[in-house]
DNA sequence: AGGTAGTGTTCACGTTCGTGAACGCATCGT
DNA sequence: ACGATGCGTTCACGAACGTGAACACTACCT
């Protein structure tokens, strides 16, 4: 069998040097306790750090383990993953339209985690795990209104934007037009441009500091929620509320 | 800032997308899910699993995160630093050594990951994060004693068996024999062979099935083990057994 | 004030990896 | 029974990475 992946293998052994140092390790230390060269620990740093698995401090140059790293692992969203699910549930009833979960993923792109498909055999399904482009997403233009500047310009030019349909907004000024709308609205409403007959409702569910990123969303049959798309914002709008108040009521950060 | 280091940053989106995942999850199914070819996914895959962060299961060639790792992330080896510093800072004391944690790192060496130094003057020091050679410390010797037949020829081969000292054993079939009988007796001691007027005396932690391969040992001046070695590793061996029973109180399996 | 030591960082180039194409195999449908 | 499809796996080669050497900077010591 051939032999480890030299980068797959390091970032494991520098994720397992910092679980067991609650103080911080500068990257000479990493690079002196791994023997490794200085500039491949430095790659490999940067790779973790701009991951978010760690944190670097300001002060002094060193870089310890994320907290919520520390205690989480890699299940740093699974609590949302246990706690969404039942409510997404009821509203795929309620709304009778599919519900998906969705986090930020590499610049430019959403993270398909969870779904409850519409009861309904008329329905907008898609298949997890997915990524989807956020340019041209209801879940990804409520996380690109949530994102830094200087990420957001990123992530606009990470993907190309490709029109996937004849609606599909490509044009970079009307992206960051619709993003803005989405950022003043808190909700984002995506007409067939991903899909054709397909709507996307979509609004980030507004969690506590230290936790992920992730926004909910209804993906509709255009047709039906042309009929009565207050209600199925409503619908959406309740369902969020259910799931930030049962995270804050689980949280003990 | 240059971007990410491809191979570190596949690795943790796989970790990520195993975690949101119970089940087993087929080579295709994690390449369509990251969107990545099938012979990069499949070094990666094997890498993991080779790590031991993932689970293959014979039946229908899927992967999943080895429970051990959903459960505690990185810090797999978190509950024994917890537990085995107080422990260490009384063997200190009563032995008048530095007492040395450690565990199996890659092939043929040995990661220190706990000291407490001996309160005397006069000391056998290291500084930690270290990685020291198994072929020629005792807890290197005691922890191939509990390898497989297949990863322990591997060990002794991984690493230059160089001659740190005059008395260092290199031949291939005497550290062999040497392992054999920390085999048979359980314990190691190392004279002289990793440095100069250092004597190692180390073993096993036994712990429960699921628990992470551990050796505990003294590093002790080598004129001061010789006057009384019988009292040293009776005291080694009190302070192991509290180690593994303190370990089993908090079993949570 | 100047020299030394160690830090984090950059960069060119040789080495290693990532991967497309192809393979052997198993399963399924006709 | 045979063809189609998709699986896991291998391998040669172009692409990307790893890293030694060097740099700029900071802190410390004389």
């Amino acid at each position: 069998m051939t032999s480890d992946i030299k980068s797959a293998a390091r970032v494991l052994d520098m994720l397992e040097l910092f679980s067991t140092r609650c103080d911080g390790l500068t990257l000479s230390e990493v690079a002196r306790g791994l023997e490794l060269p200085k500039s491949s620990t430095l790659g490999l740093l940067r790779t973790l750090h701009k991951r978010g698995y760690l944190v670097r401090e300001d002060e002094d140059d060193s870089y310890r383990l994320n907290d919520m790293i520390r205690r989480d692992g890699f299940a740093r969203h699974g609590r949302i993953l246990r706690v969404a699910p039942p409510v997404m549930t009821a509203l795929a009833v309620d709304a009778g339209e599919t519900v998906l979960l969705g986090m930020p993923d590499a610049s430019g792109l959403v993270r398909l985690l969870a779904k409850e498909a519409s009861p309904s055999d008329i329905r907008y399904d898609i298949e997890l795990p997915r990524k989807v482009p956020a340019y041209c997403t209801a879940l990804g233009r409520v996380l690109l209104a949530r994102m830094e500047p200087a990420a957001f310009e990123a992530a606009l030019d990470s993907v190309p934007r490709a029109a996937l349909t004849a609606s599909t907004q490509v044009d970079r000024s009307a992206v960051i037009d619709a993003v803005e709308a989405a950022r003043e609205t808190g909700f984002a409403v995506v007409e067939d441009e991903f899909a054709v007959g397909g709507t996307g409702v979509a609004a980030v569910i507004p969690l506590g500091q230290g936790q992920p990123l992730a926004a909910l969303g209804l993906a509709c049959i255009s047709q039906r929620y042309r009929q009565d798309p207050a209600r199925l914002q409503a619908q959406l709008g309740g369902a969020i509320s259910r799931i930030a108040e049962a995270m804050a009521g689980q949280g003990n950060m």
